[in-house]
DNA sequence: CAGTGGTCTAGACCACGAT
DNA sequence: TCGTGGTCTAGACCACTGG
């Protein structure tokens, strides 16, 4: 039987008698356990993170991944409300807000001249406390003057709402599956590297125009 | 610099220089040319493969990712549509269709008092030839009886509606990112434990039944 | 300061693929 | 048959974490 097998038969047998387990055993205790390697544990436990079984954080261990959030695209749920169903507690946190020019692809995308400034709002969303999920928020600086002064650990959909009358109409969705670039993996507080959804989100209001 | 950084490097110039390079070279030439050891080699290269750049095939070599189709989930859009508006020319692949009786999840989900026998369609959808896609249809097998003698490489949706007289009224979705299991990395021409996206789609009919 | 993961060296044998 | 990746051994040094 391959290490990794084992390895993983060791997991879901951990799991099932010590359901409150979170920190896994260090990389050379499981190498003395298995009369093994680092290496070849370190290939096993790598396999089992992309399995989405185990997560990373940067030379503290490895743990066990908690239940996930289930996300229906098709469903238009906020984070709050999903969250609830699932029976988490859900937080928003700010991480900064920055004003940056449109790169060319933005340019085009919001069909300007030439390029213009925007906000660009970086948060982490959290389940029980945990971080789970980073999320930037780019738009206009010209459509949305002040908006670095509202309070934006909340809904953003309702502050472009209330505060500016921009309705999102739509939206256009592309997921990519890869791994965890450093700078979010940072904020996760994970191992860059771990397996990830990418999701980019285009949002229209009422005249069809990108927000 | 660290090897994955430089090999990454190397890949991406590979790129621009050879677009039409799609096998990289072997892990030990790359050994040599970098002047470092296989296992190092083979960490950078995992590292690339969790970010979506290359892919392994079983035994065979490394390869360059080709471009991705592009999903979006909120659009109702079939893979036929998708794949010719993105310029790739898509095929379907019926691999076999079994018939196995429900589990304990699937009786709950289909709303049944005891297990009952369904069918379970296995297909490869592919992309200029290139299989992207494993597709498991379970449905069941007093609902669409006479199925299996049906064309069944074309629209599974068409046949329920046209020869069933079911129309599909909603669905629900369940997104996971994951690792390519063995039997489906088998169908996609893969080195299993690849990165990929699991989707669960539970379609209903007009009376809110599962089909 | 001890323990952790992150990166790396220098080999080995095997199963399978292409030829 | 030879080259490929798949799995594994037995170490090493470093950067960072946590007590």
């Amino acid at each position: 039987m391959l290490l990794y097998q084992e390895i993983r038969q060791y997991l879901t047998s951990l799991i099932a008698e010590q359901p409150e387990l979170k920190k896994l055993p260090s990389e050379r205790v499981l190498q003395d356990k298995f009369n093994s390697t680092r290496i070849t544990i370190r290939e096993a436990l790598s396999k089992l993170e992309a399995e989405g079984m185990i997560y990373r954080q940067n030379r503290k261990g490895w743990f066990i991944c908690p239940p996930r959030l289930k996300w229906d695209p098709v469903k238009k749920v906020n984070f709050y409300q999903l969250a609830k169903e699932q029976n988490f507690k859900a937080s928003t946190h700010l991480v900064d807000i920055l004003v940056e020019q449109t790169n060319d692809e933005l340019t085009e995308q919001f069909a300007l001249e030439k390029a213009a400034p925007t906000f660009k709002i970086t948060r982490t969303r959290s389940l029980d406390e945990r971080p789970v999920m980073v999320e930037e928020i780019h738009c206009l600086k010209d459509q949305f003057e002040g908006l670095e002064r509202k309070e934006l650990e909340g809904s953003v959909t309702s502050i472009f709402e209330q505060d500016y009358g921009v309705q999102v109409q739509h939206e256009s969705s592309t997921l990519y599956v890869t791994a965890t670039p450093e700078d979010k993996a940072e904020l996760l507080n994970l191992s860059s590297g771990s397996p990830c959804l990418m999701i980019i989100r285009r949002r229209y209001d009422a005249n069809n125009k990108l927000v």
